[in-house]
DNA sequence: CAGAGACTGTACCGATCGGTACAGAGAGTC
DNA sequence: GACTCTCTGTACCGATCGGTACAGTCTCTG
């Protein structure tokens, strides 16, 4: 009840999800707090609860959705509609590489995949990994492999790029990333 | 302060240890919270800070440390001591497929890089994958392959294990992390 | 200018957090 | 039996958790 102290901001809803984004990236979703969510968006709960009246559960499964709305776009729908094969790889790669920032950012799904909170969002998660893993194995078969070997080849793509930011995180060295991108791609479309 | 209810169990720490590490890979650093840790020894806070005085940080040390001694023992030295570098690869390729309980268990040293609390045990767990990749590396310099093909093959498995981990974990498939044992095996010894 | 509705900070809620204090219970020693 | 030391459950601490309630402030519409 003190009086007149509060501001107008007017957030957008568009330009919150980045930033929540972040913090359950760095802190995974239980220690994601709304202390540090509100601190990161620099909104009050009120803010929050008016955005998100589901709280940090709707906020998690928001996120979600905007970071498999974004690959859906940039790399999804590139290795399905893509009549170049090598070349959908190598832009997947690239923007893969950009996208974690060579390194230097976690994966949000993976980070809940390893985590007790997989169980609430197993669906999402889920999705998310098989729709990759079945557009990529479509632009192998494309590029001349069997659906055995190019099923094959992208579950170890897939497993390429998240153990490449366990390891890199771990040895704290990108360079690590950098090389497992390479190795990929070229495991890729080899023979 | 309810009447003569305490019972006397005598815990061994030895036999704490294991229970909590579930819980810590499990929950994480940050989701797992004292109660769990109760609930999974059966222990109340008294006998749990008896025995770690300083309490959560000190557990998880204490867990990364006896993983570390395991691994140590049971792979880390049959590396760097076979001289049979195929069947050690082989031996460390089964090690690991059991210890992961084929790809049901999360590795705890994985899930800390990824999160917050990386910062509080980045010693450990950088030091955990280092002596891992060196004696990796060593066995494959002594098969034949030069520095540069070792390191980068050691790291390439490390990876495919951590990833593998996390995609099985996503598609709740274990055959996922089955598969990239298997592929992990073929790549080390390659050509 | 009046009213509606979106957006805001803040006080507050019960529950739980990590951690402390402490007394009771058991086993060993004299 | 009295003393000591280890191990135990539990009451309690201040802080923080996710979430609610609400009054104030702005913008937009008439």
């Amino acid at each position: 009840m003190a009086k007149g102290t509060i501001a107008k901001t007017v957030s957008e809803r568009a330009d919150l999800l980045p930033l929540i984004s972040e913090v359950f990236r760095r802190h995974g979703y239980e220690g994601a707090t709304l202390a540090l969510i509100g601190k990161a968006t620099g909104l009050g709960k009120g803010s929050l609860y008016h955005f998100f009246p589901d709280g940090k559960a709707q906020m998690a499964a928001e996120v979600l959705a905007e970071i498999d709305h974004w690959f859906e776009v940039n790399i999804f729908a590139v290795l399905r509609n893509s009549n170049d094969p090598a070349q959908a790889i190598a832009d997947m790669t690239a923007c893969v590489d950009r996208y974690f920032r060579s390194g230097n950012r976690v994966c949000l799904v993976g980070v809940i995949a390893l985590g007790a909170s997989r169980d609430i969002f197993s669906s999402q998660v889920q999705d998310y990994f098989s729709r990759w893993n079945d557009a990529l194995a479509q632009t192998l078969r494309r590029a001349g492999f069997s659906a055995g070997v190019a099923r094959r080849r992208s579950e170890d793509a897939l497993l390429t790029i998240q153990g490449a930011l366990v390891l890199a995180r771990a040895l704290d060295d990108t360079r690590v990333f950098g090389q497992a991108m390479v190795d990929m791609q070229a495991r890729l479309l080899a023979k």
